[in-house]
RNA sequence: GCCCGAGUGGCGGAAUUGGUAGACGCAAGGGACUUAAAAUCCCUCGGAACUCAGUUCUGUACCGGUUCGAGUCCGGUCUCGGGCACCA
């Protein structure tokens, strides 16, 4: 045989063998537990990237371990295959997104398997493919029929880049998350699916995901959930029985409520000016707030304004005449839109106030303070004593929260409430390539669901992209053109597609039984196979993504769909690729193309450097140099065992006690057994694992040089099966090789993950690190498990320590087995 | 402002329960082999000092504490990263 190592022949012939025998296929099976492994599943953009590299890297080790150590493993693959560049390409260079989507997989595809990842490619799925949308659609309007979707004319963000609405996630510091441009408020119509409904269930079982997920993006989905407890009150408006309502957390501060601030969009704005005079100047003002983009109106800097609306409203405790204000900085998203002001309890208030000359009524006094506000320079927001509150003065503030809501209640003025910063997930988009959402406008029923037998509503492929921001499909009469479900009249059809993260949200279960074809997926399989047992993505979709798919999972099990409550037990979020300091990406020119990789180093090289290079869930920095490490390391294996592949396999692994020249090597093969196992199964640290393996090939080197006897090559080939097992889910193909080569008839892929024998763990001699007075002075090797004694015997006649110990008196001695014996001495 | 992380050689990173800080790899320097180079193999490699086979001092962002013993625990500070934020 040839001794150089060359990866590309030695990949393709085993990834042929992998292909031709399905070797990755899997089915239920009641003899072994099951193990459902998943990595998120890519957009198919054409090639895969470095990302992508790790990410299934990282799965791919897990799911082959898993699989030898006996579980019954699920490791599927799929594209996420609507989105938005494949109708850009689309715009760009007049292919159809079809086109372009089923070409970008194929190429995708292929990247993959000369990665030689483990997967069940018979359960590859296309997010695209009628056989999967139409369950989505089917999904939709069993909601809509509950409940869960409704659809609103709202003011959304609106990216004019895109041409199409984003839902709140999809927005990051005002620009949207995919191109980056500036994000508006528009006013839409939209479909919006109720996730605020499972806001409390989405937060409570935040508890069942501690033991496995991040801390860290739970944080991120508590945060973006926020919950505050507070009251909801009713505010009178003047001359009218119409009420203005509004969420607080301080109730306690009513007494103080001076005026009322109402958000732009607030509906009531369009109403309350009239007759007024003033109408001229809040509808200016609405028009020119409405223009700024939302990230810039709410920043710290920008400047608190507002305008009279020549209206007010009573404070129904004090009955106080409160103007009500339309003001720049109330959110119509947060609460209901509108504020109580209490100037000497509240900054921003304070500052309004004092802008536009406006009563500020101190209501809590803190301890050993006199507030006056005269002379109040701002706000008091701590705890104190309420004054000026009729019945409730004297009562401390924390007291008065409860005391007062309840005195509400009584007067039906407001109740006790729990507000969520979460909003509804708006999902309609103004784009072609996603899937139609399935409903109908009829002139006489109105918006109807189409019927469910007539699914799927097809996305049509004759359209012309232009990219203009009306949903192309609309164009399109064919399509627009239908009847009436109910009535059987004329009737238009919804040309808006749902956002793509709704495919994302169930993807995995359709995992379960991909060619299901008369229904979303088969109970029992799904129930057998979810939840997710270990799922690995990035964290860039910490709230958007994870937070869909818990939602959706919790709404399939509302429908009777599934039996539980999470989809995913476990999460990894890896870390980015790092080159030169900044993430890769073609603009700064520091991208690497694993396909370049692959075929100079060949895939195991590129596997392993990924793994080796940092911790899974830390940003790992790309080294040029460093691949070439993991290329040396693997020629060097190869190199080992072909040179000794006569000896070895002319010799059997023996359960004889080894010649005493080989015991340091076997007890090493074992250690390295139990460092590896449990740096997969307990702390997915793959770049610890990968240094205690070259650790036993370093020393594999050494016995190699010494070794003459078939007992001695008997231990030799112990250390290098298992050596080659182990290495078998980090680089699969030289070790299948490898193993071939030494004559193992059984498939690597099908061997068993190797036991450790305890009793060779162990080291037959320790070395102890002695200490005088908490500092090393020598190092002592004593048989294991010394008596303290004997140990410190040895450890008082080492030279160096009697220097420590010269016209000193030993005070006590600390032993701790096989570790440290540490002297205190103290000067006589 | 609130809530999380993280700071260890020239670099990526080890040190799992408080017990010899720097495993493994990269880079660098030296040597062997070679006509030469590549490849390969061997040695050195945190800093400083000295009486240099060795030994001492110092060192895990900074200051302090607990402990026989701290990279690890506690209190404080700084820096960097992330999330939320005019949130009523």
């Amino acid at each position: 045989m040839n001794t150089e190592y060359k990866p590309q022949s030695v990949e393709s012939k085993w990834q042929k063998i992998w292909q031709d025998s399905n070797i990755f296929g899997v089915s239920q099976e009641n003899d072994k537990p099951k193990y459902y492994l998943l990595e998120m599943f890519p957009y198919p953009s054409g090639r895969i990237h470095m990302g992508h590299v790790r990410n299934y890297t990282i799965g791919d080790v897990v799911a082959r371990y898993k699989t030898m150590a006996g579980f019954n493993v699920l490791h599927p693959m799929g594209w996420d295959a609507f989105g938005m560049p494949a109708e850009n390409a689309a715009i760009a260079s007049k292919i159809h997104p079809k086109k372009w989507t089923y070409e970008n997989i194929d190429y995708m595809r292929a990247q993959l398997r000369k990665m030689g990842f483990s997967y069940d490619w018979d359960r590859e799925i296309a997010t695209c493919a009628p056989e999967y949308y139409k369950w989505e659609q089917l999904f939709f309007i069993q909601m809509y029929n509950k409940g869960l979707v409704y659809k609103s004319r709202a003011f959304l963000n609106w990216c004019d880049q895109c041409k199409t609405v984003l839902a709140n996630e999809q927005v990051v510091e005002g620009q949207c998350w995919r191109c980056g441009s500036q994000v508006f408020l528009k006013e839409h119509d939209q479909w919006f699916f109720r996730i605020t409904a499972y806001a409390q269930e989405l937060l409570d079982d935040i508890e069942k995901l501690k033991d496995g997920w991040p801390e860290r993006v739970l944080n991120m989905q508590k945060n973006w959930i926020g919950r505050s407890t507070g009251t909801l009150i009713r505010f009178q408006i003047e001359g009218t029985s119409e009420d203005i309502e509004v969420f607080t957390t301080r109730p306690d501060t009513l007494h103080g409520a001076t005026f009322m601030s109402l958000a732009p969009e607030h509906p009531l704005i369009k109403t309350l000016p009239t007759g007024t005079g003033q109408e001229r100047e809040v509808s200016d003002f609405v028009a020119s707030t409405l223009q700024v983009d939302t990230f810039t109106r709410t920043s710290d800097l920008y400047e608190k304004e507002g305008v009279f609306t020549g209206r007010y409203c009573i404070n129904p405790l004090t009955g106080f005449r409160m103007p009500i204000y339309v003001a720049n900085f109330v959110l119509y998203d947060y609460g209901t839109g509108a504020v109580m002001a209490v100037p000497s309890h509240d900054q921003r208030d304070f500052d309004f106030a004092k802008k536009y000359g406006l009563e500020i009524i101190v209501v809590i006094q803190p301890e050993g303070e006199t507030l006056d506000p005269k002379t109040m320079e701002c706000a008091y927001e701590g705890e104190g004593v309420l004054v000026n509150s009729k019945e409730f003065n004297g009562m401390k503030n924390t007291d008065a929260m409860e005391a007062i809501t309840k005195h509400l209640e009584a007067i039906n003025r407001g109740s006790a409430t729990v507000n969520f910063r979460l909003r509804d997930w708006g999902i309609s988009r103004q784009r072609y390539w996603g899937a139609p959402i399935p409903m109908v406008y009829c002139e006489k029923c109105g918006t109807v669901p189409v019927d469910v037998k007539d699914l799927p509503v097809l996305l049509p492929e004759n359209v012309e992209l232009t990219g203009t921001g009306i949903s192309p499909i609309a164009q399109i009469e064919s399509f627009v053109n239908t009847t009436c479900p109910v009535c059987g009249g004329k009737a238009k059809r919804e040309s808006d597609t749902m956002d793509t993260f709704v495919e994302s949200s169930w993807y995995f279960m359709r995992y379960c039984s991909p060619h299901s074809n008369d229904k979303p997926f088969d109970r029992n399989e799904v129930q057998y196979w979810m939840p997710v047992d270990q799922y690995i993505g990035g964290i860039e979709h910490a709230i958007l993504h994870l937070l869909y798919a818990r939602f959706y999972t919790k709404v399939l099990r509302d429908l009777g769909y599934i039996g539980f409550d999470e989809p995913f037990q476990r999460l990894l979020t890896q870390g980015m690729v790092i080159k030169d300091g900044a993430k890769m990406s073609k603009s700064k020119g520091n991208v690497v193309d694993p396909e370049e990789l692959i075929s100079n180093y060949g895939a195991d090289a590129t596997r392993l450097f990924c793994l080796f290079a940092a911790p899974p869930e830390k940003d790992m920095d790309w080294s040029d140099k460093g691949i070439e490490g993991s290329y040396r390391f693997l020629s060097r294996l190869w190199r080992l065992v072909l040179d000794m592949k006569e000896q070895l396999i002319s010799t059997d692994v023996s359960s004889e006690r080894p010649p005493k020249s080989m015991e340091p090597l076997k007890r090493k093969t074992h250690q390295t057994i139990k460092k590896v196992s449990e740096d997969i199964e307990k702390r997915f640290r793959f770049n610890t694992a990968i240094a205690a393996m070259m650790e036993l090939v370093n020393d594999l080197y050494r016995a190699k040089e010494t070794a003459r006897t078939p007992e001695e090559f008997s231990v030799i080939r112990e250390a290098v099966q298992n050596l080659l097992v182990m290495l078998s889910p980090f680089v699969p193909h030289i070790a299948e090789e490898l193993w071939d080569a030494l004559g193992n008839r059984e498939m690597l892929f099908r061997f068993s993950w190797p036991d450790y024998d305890p009793s060779w763990c162990e080291e037959q001699e320790a070395t102890i690190a002695v200490q005088v007075n908490g500092k090393l002075r020598a190092t002592i090797t004593v048989t294991r498990d010394s008596e303290q004694k004997a140990v410190e015997a040895r450890a008082l006649s080492e030279a160096n320590v009697k220097r420590f110990l010269q016209d000193s008196d030993i005070k006590k001695v600390i032993y701790v087995p096989n570790k440290i014996i540490n002297i205190i001495a103290a000067a006589r």
